[in-house]
DNA sequence: TCCTCATATCAACAATCATTGATATATTCC
DNA sequence: GGAATATATCAATGATTGTTGATATGAGGA
Protein backbone atom coordinates (compact mmCIF):
# COMPACT_ATOMS: atom_id res chain seq x y z
CA UNK A 1 0.00 0.00 0.00
CA UNK A 2 2.70 2.47 -1.56
CA UNK A 3 1.61 6.14 -1.40
CA UNK A 4 0.99 6.76 -4.92
CA UNK A 5 3.50 8.25 -7.29
CA UNK A 6 2.14 10.15 -10.14
CA UNK A 7 2.52 13.71 -10.50
CA UNK A 8 -1.38 14.51 -11.41
CA UNK A 9 -1.76 13.24 -8.00
CA UNK A 10 0.63 15.00 -6.47
CA UNK A 11 -0.31 18.43 -7.73
CA UNK A 12 -3.53 17.93 -6.48
CA UNK A 13 -2.13 16.50 -3.01
CA UNK A 14 -0.44 19.90 -2.53
CA UNK A 15 -2.98 21.66 -3.57
CA UNK A 16 -5.36 20.75 -0.65
CA UNK A 17 -3.00 20.25 2.02
CA UNK A 18 -1.85 24.02 0.84
CA UNK A 19 -5.56 25.20 1.20
CA UNK A 20 -5.21 23.47 4.58
CA UNK A 21 -2.16 25.65 5.38
CA UNK A 22 -3.86 28.33 7.39
CA UNK A 23 -5.41 28.38 11.03
CA UNK A 24 -8.78 30.06 9.40
CA UNK A 25 -9.17 27.47 6.99
CA UNK A 26 -9.20 24.39 9.31
CA UNK A 27 -11.49 26.35 11.78
CA UNK A 28 -13.24 26.58 8.78
CA UNK A 29 -13.38 22.69 8.06
CA UNK A 30 -13.85 21.83 11.89
CA UNK A 31 -17.68 24.28 12.02
CA UNK A 32 -18.30 22.33 8.61
CA UNK A 33 -17.54 19.03 10.48
CA UNK A 34 -21.03 19.82 11.91
CA UNK A 35 -22.63 19.89 9.31
CA UNK A 36 -23.41 21.81 6.34
CA UNK A 37 -23.21 26.41 7.38
CA UNK A 38 -24.46 29.41 5.34
CA UNK A 39 -21.69 31.87 5.02
CA UNK A 40 -23.61 34.32 7.40
CA UNK A 41 -23.28 31.50 10.31
CA UNK A 42 -19.28 30.86 9.29
CA UNK A 43 -18.79 35.11 8.93
CA UNK A 44 -19.73 35.43 12.93
CA UNK A 45 -17.79 32.35 14.31
CA UNK A 46 -14.82 33.08 13.09
CA UNK A 47 -15.43 36.91 12.84
CA UNK A 48 -13.97 37.10 9.27
CA UNK A 49 -14.50 40.26 7.08
CA UNK A 50 -17.42 38.73 4.91
CA UNK A 51 -14.56 39.65 1.64
CA UNK A 52 -11.58 37.81 3.62
CA UNK A 53 -14.48 35.09 4.39
CA UNK A 54 -15.36 34.85 0.73
CA UNK A 55 -11.35 34.75 -0.05
CA UNK A 56 -10.97 31.49 2.14
CA UNK A 57 -13.94 29.70 1.12
CA UNK A 58 -13.15 30.28 -2.75
CA UNK A 59 -9.50 28.55 -1.62
CA UNK A 60 -11.25 25.96 -0.04
CA UNK A 61 -13.72 25.26 -2.56
CA UNK A 62 -10.68 25.40 -5.66
CA UNK A 63 -9.18 22.71 -3.84
CA UNK A 64 -12.08 20.32 -3.88
CA UNK A 65 -12.42 20.47 -0.25
CA UNK A 66 -15.74 22.00 0.36
CA UNK A 67 -18.76 22.27 -1.95
CA UNK A 68 -21.11 25.38 -2.35
CA UNK A 69 -25.02 24.95 -2.76
CA UNK A 70 -26.98 28.39 -3.28
CA UNK A 71 -30.23 28.83 -1.43
CA UNK A 72 -32.11 31.47 -2.26
CA UNK A 73 -29.88 34.68 -0.74
CA UNK A 74 -28.15 32.52 1.11
CA UNK A 75 -24.77 29.99 0.08
CA UNK A 76 -24.35 26.70 2.07
CA UNK A 77 -20.93 25.27 2.35
CA UNK A 78 -19.95 22.00 3.01
CA UNK A 79 -17.15 19.47 3.69
CA UNK A 80 -16.50 17.44 0.18
CA UNK A 81 -15.55 14.17 2.73
CA UNK A 82 -14.19 11.46 0.18
CA UNK A 83 -11.32 15.06 -0.76
CA UNK A 84 -10.41 15.17 2.91
CA UNK A 85 -10.50 10.63 3.20
CA UNK A 86 -8.27 11.07 0.71
CA UNK A 87 -5.77 13.38 2.33
CA UNK A 88 -6.05 11.24 5.49
CA UNK A 89 -5.19 8.11 3.53
CA UNK A 90 -2.19 9.88 2.07
CA UNK A 91 -0.59 11.21 5.26
CA UNK A 92 -1.38 7.26 6.36
CA UNK A 93 -0.19 5.09 3.59
CA UNK A 94 3.31 7.62 3.99
CA UNK A 95 3.14 6.88 7.53
CA UNK A 96 2.77 3.10 7.23
CA UNK A 97 5.60 2.61 4.82
CA UNK A 98 8.12 4.20 6.90
CA UNK A 99 7.00 1.85 9.49
CA UNK A 100 6.99 -1.01 7.09
CA UNK A 101 9.92 -0.38 5.11
CA UNK A 102 10.30 -2.38 1.98
CA UNK A 103 13.90 -1.37 1.56
CA UNK A 104 15.56 -1.93 4.63
CA UNK A 105 17.36 0.71 5.94
CA UNK A 106 19.84 -1.00 7.44
CA UNK A 107 23.18 1.17 7.48
CA UNK A 108 22.52 2.67 4.13
CA UNK A 109 25.01 5.84 2.68
CA UNK A 110 28.32 4.82 4.06
CA UNK A 111 31.24 4.81 1.51
CA UNK A 112 29.59 4.62 -1.55
CA UNK A 113 26.90 6.99 -0.58
CA UNK A 114 27.58 10.03 -3.57
CA UNK A 115 27.37 7.42 -6.69
CA UNK B 1 -14.56 11.72 17.68
CA UNK B 2 -15.01 15.26 16.51
CA UNK B 3 -11.66 17.06 15.62
CA UNK B 4 -9.97 18.85 18.24
CA UNK B 5 -10.43 22.41 18.74
CA UNK B 6 -7.98 24.40 20.56
CA UNK B 7 -5.57 26.74 19.23
CA UNK B 8 -2.36 25.34 19.64
CA UNK B 9 -3.27 22.18 17.76
CA UNK B 10 -4.97 24.05 14.98
CA UNK B 11 -1.30 25.95 14.56
CA UNK B 12 0.50 23.30 14.37
CA UNK B 13 -1.72 21.58 12.09
CA UNK B 14 -1.53 24.33 9.61
CA UNK B 15 2.35 24.10 9.89
CA UNK B 16 2.28 21.07 8.99
CA UNK B 17 0.25 20.81 5.92
CA UNK B 18 2.20 24.02 4.64
CA UNK B 19 4.82 21.53 4.70
CA UNK B 20 3.19 19.31 2.78
CA UNK B 21 1.50 22.02 0.22
CA UNK B 22 4.38 21.58 -2.23
CA UNK B 23 5.16 18.84 -4.72
CA UNK B 24 8.57 18.95 -4.44
CA UNK B 25 8.42 18.57 -0.30
CA UNK B 26 5.72 15.33 -1.21
CA UNK B 27 8.29 13.83 -3.55
CA UNK B 28 10.78 14.00 -0.31
CA UNK B 29 8.13 12.34 1.98
CA UNK B 30 7.54 9.40 -0.65
CA UNK B 31 10.54 8.72 -1.30
CA UNK B 32 11.52 8.62 2.32
CA UNK B 33 8.47 6.38 2.86
CA UNK B 34 10.54 3.81 1.58
CA UNK B 35 13.18 4.32 4.18
CA UNK B 36 15.53 6.44 5.38
CA UNK B 37 17.83 8.39 2.32
CA UNK B 38 20.74 10.54 2.93
CA UNK B 39 21.08 14.11 1.16
CA UNK B 40 23.14 12.80 -1.03
CA UNK B 41 20.64 10.31 -2.49
CA UNK B 42 17.48 12.63 -2.22
CA UNK B 43 19.45 15.45 -4.60
CA UNK B 44 19.64 13.50 -7.61
CA UNK B 45 16.76 11.60 -7.05
CA UNK B 46 14.20 14.66 -7.25
CA UNK B 47 16.68 16.95 -9.30
CA UNK B 48 17.24 19.52 -7.06
CA UNK B 49 19.92 21.93 -6.35
CA UNK B 50 21.81 21.15 -3.05
CA UNK B 51 20.59 24.49 -1.72
CA UNK B 52 17.02 24.18 -2.59
CA UNK B 53 16.69 20.92 -1.67
CA UNK B 54 18.28 21.94 1.70
CA UNK B 55 15.61 24.41 2.25
CA UNK B 56 12.83 22.22 1.64
CA UNK B 57 14.31 19.36 4.28
CA UNK B 58 14.37 22.41 6.55
CA UNK B 59 10.88 23.16 6.33
CA UNK B 60 9.82 19.48 6.92
CA UNK B 61 12.08 19.25 9.66
CA UNK B 62 10.77 22.64 11.29
CA UNK B 63 7.51 21.36 10.68
CA UNK B 64 8.18 18.25 12.54
CA UNK B 65 7.65 16.19 9.81
CA UNK B 66 11.00 14.22 9.52
CA UNK B 67 13.93 14.03 12.00
CA UNK B 68 17.64 14.49 10.81
CA UNK B 69 20.70 12.16 12.05
CA UNK B 70 24.52 13.13 11.30
CA UNK B 71 26.98 9.53 10.50
CA UNK B 72 30.11 10.78 8.96
CA UNK B 73 29.94 13.51 6.56
CA UNK B 74 26.35 12.76 5.50
CA UNK B 75 22.87 13.56 6.63
CA UNK B 76 19.94 11.14 6.82
CA UNK B 77 16.99 12.16 6.81
CA UNK B 78 13.25 10.24 7.95
CA UNK B 79 10.16 10.38 8.24
CA UNK B 80 8.35 11.28 11.58
CA UNK B 81 5.54 8.95 11.24
CA UNK B 82 4.13 10.10 14.37
CA UNK B 83 3.37 13.19 13.00
CA UNK B 84 2.02 11.96 9.62
CA UNK B 85 -0.52 10.07 11.06
CA UNK B 86 -1.51 12.62 13.38
CA UNK B 87 -2.26 14.48 10.04
CA UNK B 88 -4.07 11.16 8.92
CA UNK B 89 -6.19 11.42 11.66
CA UNK B 90 -7.47 14.64 11.42
CA UNK B 91 -8.59 14.60 8.04
CA UNK B 92 -10.57 11.14 8.95
CA UNK B 93 -11.94 12.73 12.14
CA UNK B 94 -13.25 15.70 10.34
CA UNK B 95 -14.59 13.36 7.13
CA UNK B 96 -15.84 11.39 9.61
CA UNK B 97 -17.63 13.90 11.41
CA UNK B 98 -19.16 15.37 8.36
CA UNK B 99 -20.38 12.41 7.09
CA UNK B 100 -22.15 11.23 10.72
CA UNK B 101 -23.07 15.30 11.77
CA UNK B 102 -24.48 15.69 15.16
CA UNK B 103 -26.24 19.15 15.03
CA UNK B 104 -28.27 17.61 11.64
CA UNK B 105 -28.03 19.71 8.59
CA UNK B 106 -32.05 19.66 7.89
CA UNK B 107 -33.09 22.89 6.58
CA UNK B 108 -30.98 25.50 8.45
CA UNK B 109 -30.52 28.76 7.86
CA UNK B 110 -33.80 29.90 6.08
CA UNK B 111 -35.72 32.89 7.06
CA UNK B 112 -33.87 33.62 10.75
CA UNK B 113 -30.41 33.03 8.96
CA UNK B 114 -28.47 36.13 9.56
CA UNK B 115 -28.68 36.44 13.47
C1' DT C 1 47.54 21.11 9.65
C1' DC C 2 45.47 21.61 5.19
C1' DC C 3 42.42 19.95 1.64
C1' DT C 4 38.23 17.97 0.09
C1' DC C 5 33.64 17.04 0.25
C1' DA C 6 28.62 16.99 2.19
C1' DT C 7 25.44 19.95 3.95
C1' DA C 8 23.67 24.31 5.94
C1' DT C 9 22.99 29.16 5.86
C1' DC C 10 22.80 33.78 3.85
C1' DA C 11 21.41 37.69 0.85
C1' DA C 12 18.83 38.98 -2.96
C1' DC C 13 15.13 38.56 -5.93
C1' DA C 14 10.69 36.59 -7.86
C1' DA C 15 6.38 34.55 -7.05
C1' DT C 16 2.55 33.49 -4.33
C1' DC C 17 -0.66 34.45 -0.67
C1' DA C 18 -3.52 37.03 2.91
C1' DT C 19 -5.79 41.20 3.89
C1' DT C 20 -8.40 45.44 3.03
C1' DG C 21 -11.81 48.54 1.08
C1' DA C 22 -14.54 49.26 -2.92
C1' DT C 23 -17.52 47.50 -6.34
C1' DA C 24 -20.25 43.92 -8.80
C1' DT C 25 -23.75 40.10 -8.95
C1' DA C 26 -27.73 37.78 -7.66
C1' DT C 27 -31.86 37.14 -4.96
C1' DT C 28 -35.88 38.62 -2.35
C1' DC C 29 -39.36 41.89 -0.99
C1' DC C 30 -41.92 46.18 -1.85
C1' DG D 1 -39.09 48.10 -11.67
C1' DG D 2 -36.42 49.57 -7.47
C1' DA D 3 -34.56 49.12 -2.79
C1' DA D 4 -32.32 46.04 0.33
C1' DT D 5 -29.37 42.26 1.42
C1' DA D 6 -26.05 38.13 0.96
C1' DT D 7 -22.17 36.87 -1.29
C1' DA D 8 -18.49 37.24 -4.87
C1' DT D 9 -14.93 39.67 -7.24
C1' DC D 10 -11.45 43.23 -8.02
C1' DA D 11 -7.33 46.22 -7.32
C1' DA D 12 -3.86 47.47 -4.27
C1' DT D 13 -0.71 46.41 -0.64
C1' DG D 14 2.10 43.97 2.60
C1' DA D 15 3.69 39.45 4.21
C1' DT D 16 5.35 34.95 3.36
C1' DT D 17 7.53 31.58 0.52
C1' DG D 18 10.45 29.51 -3.24
C1' DT D 19 14.59 29.93 -5.91
C1' DT D 20 19.41 31.09 -6.96
C1' DG D 21 24.33 31.75 -6.38
C1' DA D 22 27.73 32.58 -2.95
C1' DT D 23 29.63 31.57 1.38
C1' DA D 24 30.01 29.15 5.90
C1' DT D 25 30.27 24.94 8.80
C1' DG D 26 31.79 20.53 9.96
C1' DA D 27 33.61 15.92 9.16
C1' DG D 28 37.28 12.82 7.11
C1' DG D 29 41.48 11.83 4.96
C1' DA D 30 46.18 13.40 3.27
Amino acid sequence: MAPTTTTGSREVLARRFQALSDEKRIRILQLLAEGERCVCEIMPALGLRQSLLSFHLKTLKDAGLVTDRRAGRWVHYALVSEALEELGDFARAVAWSSDNPLHTPEEACTDSCPP
